[in-house]
DNA sequence: AGACGCTTAGTGGTCAGACCACTAGATCGA
DNA sequence: TCGATCTAGTGGTCTGACCACTAAGCGTCT
């Protein structure tokens, strides 16, 4: 029993090493003392400084790192090291996309929230989209517009086209959350893209109310374009849910 | 130049080695084949399989447990070793924490999504809320009308009551979301409890919005409720917002 | 025969120390 | 002056070891 400091003293150490390195961390992002650009101390030092393992440190790292909030990279000066960055969308689709796949979130309560989420977004593109958003949108319903088109491809450029407007409502979070939750539900769409029997009937009903929905954006309807959206949402999730027509 | 096996082989490798493991779960786990209960195989295990150290297996595992996809559990037999789970609640709450912290979600951002997804529970609750959701509620209710109940007291409660909204919407994503947007915000809130002058007056007029709330949802009157839950955090966050009232 | 206690194997948790790949900037040379 | 080279500091990775914990097996004692 040589052993006296490994022995769990709440005041100081508390639980797993690389915790202390996570609380380290997220006390100074809550209390504002680390911002986005500023750098994390190097691995080395910080492992030091808290008395871990470097392991212990980079696994710590790795986590803020899947949560979009640091960045890594190697070399030297200022663009190298432990940054903090603040990019959440990625993090929060793969969040979603597992947690979709592992069917803790069923695919109905995923379209229901995502109904009133892109309620929202296309309230707020109604008023926000700059004319640079706008072409965006019209060049991927030309895209969708093609004769012919693949399945995979319309389906890219239908999830491009609801993230468009998202990310053209001028709020990051609502345009964030709705691009997860399209890109999330991307592989189940496609499953049943590709299971559809009547498949041009569907897809031209999906280019007509994508038009409607671009038009009442580009015209400032709002409350159309909020409309327009959930119910686009909900036909195409009973056509694409349900099965197969006729 | 005798390394010869470090260079790049995109058909096999790809980048770094944690990016291997976490590609190897995150396969397992949108085909299907890793399903929540399953277990990882164990870490030396692991790490043999895919050719990588143990320390970079550990550090995909933390990415994973970030998420709330894993569970790590020391010891032998069934409970051990690390297990595939799906409780995200936990994950969505640190991811938007610190993003809010970060400033990279203003918070009116966060209130107008917040808002969008509130309506959605609420209306949920109307028609899904159990008997045992609705004791919960009356609870936190009555606990908020103590007398002379701290500011600090009070938030914990309310935020307790908005989640106990959410959970019994009986949609787990919307829940989860709903709850994790509210504890994101807890701290800002309450920062601004503490500023308020009339504080009084604030919490009576948070008491009586609440019980309209309430009212409307034991009721089942689902569009009430949504328009009062959107009013009512509308309200607040003017109050709270702009400042303290005369 | 049963209940209790000990041993054991297998798991994640942690650590120390080493080397590699990469990069910006300093240094040195032509 | 400008280019090539060197250097220091960073994250990325690996190895091999030990610790703490837990369930289950095994034994002994009652």
């Amino acid at each position: 029993m040589t052993k006296d400091q490994t022995v769990v003293r709440p005041g100081e150490a508390g639980g797993q090493a690389f915790e202390r390195v996570l609380r380290w961390v997220d006390d100074r992002i809550l209390s504002g003392e680390l911002r986005v650009g500023d750098h994390l101390p190097p691995e080395r030092e910080l492992a030091k400084t808290l008395g871990v393992s470097r392991a212990a440190v980079r696994e710590a790292v790795r986590t803020f790192q899947a949560q979009g909030v640091v960045r890594s990279a190697v070399g030297a000066g200022a663009a190298a090291g432990t940054t903090v960055t603040a990019v959440p969308a990625h993090a929060l689709t793969r969040l979603l996309r597992l947690h979709v796949a592992l069917a803790n979130f069923p695919l109905p309560d995923v379209v229901e929230v995502r109904i009133s989420l892109e309620r929202l977004s296309a309230r707020l593109a109604s008023r926000h989209a700059s004319d640079d958003d706008v072409d965006g949108m019209r060049q991927l319903l030309d895209h969708m517009a093609q004769p012919g088109i693949e399945r995979e491809e319309f389906n890219d450029a239908d999830t491009a086209f609801h993230v468009a407007i998202a990310a053209s409502a001028g709020n990051l979070l609502a345009a964030d959350l709705t691009a997860a939750m399209r890109e999330s539900m991307r592989l189940p769409i496609l499953d049943r893209f590709r299971r559809i029997d009547g498949w041009e009937h569907v897809i031209d009903e999906l280019r007509h109310d994508h038009e409607a929905i671009y038009a009442a954006i580009t015209d400032g309807q709002a409350d159309d374009a909020a409309r327009l959206v959930e119910d686009h949402i909900r036909r195409a999730w009973q056509t694409l849910g349900v099965g197969a027509p006729s």
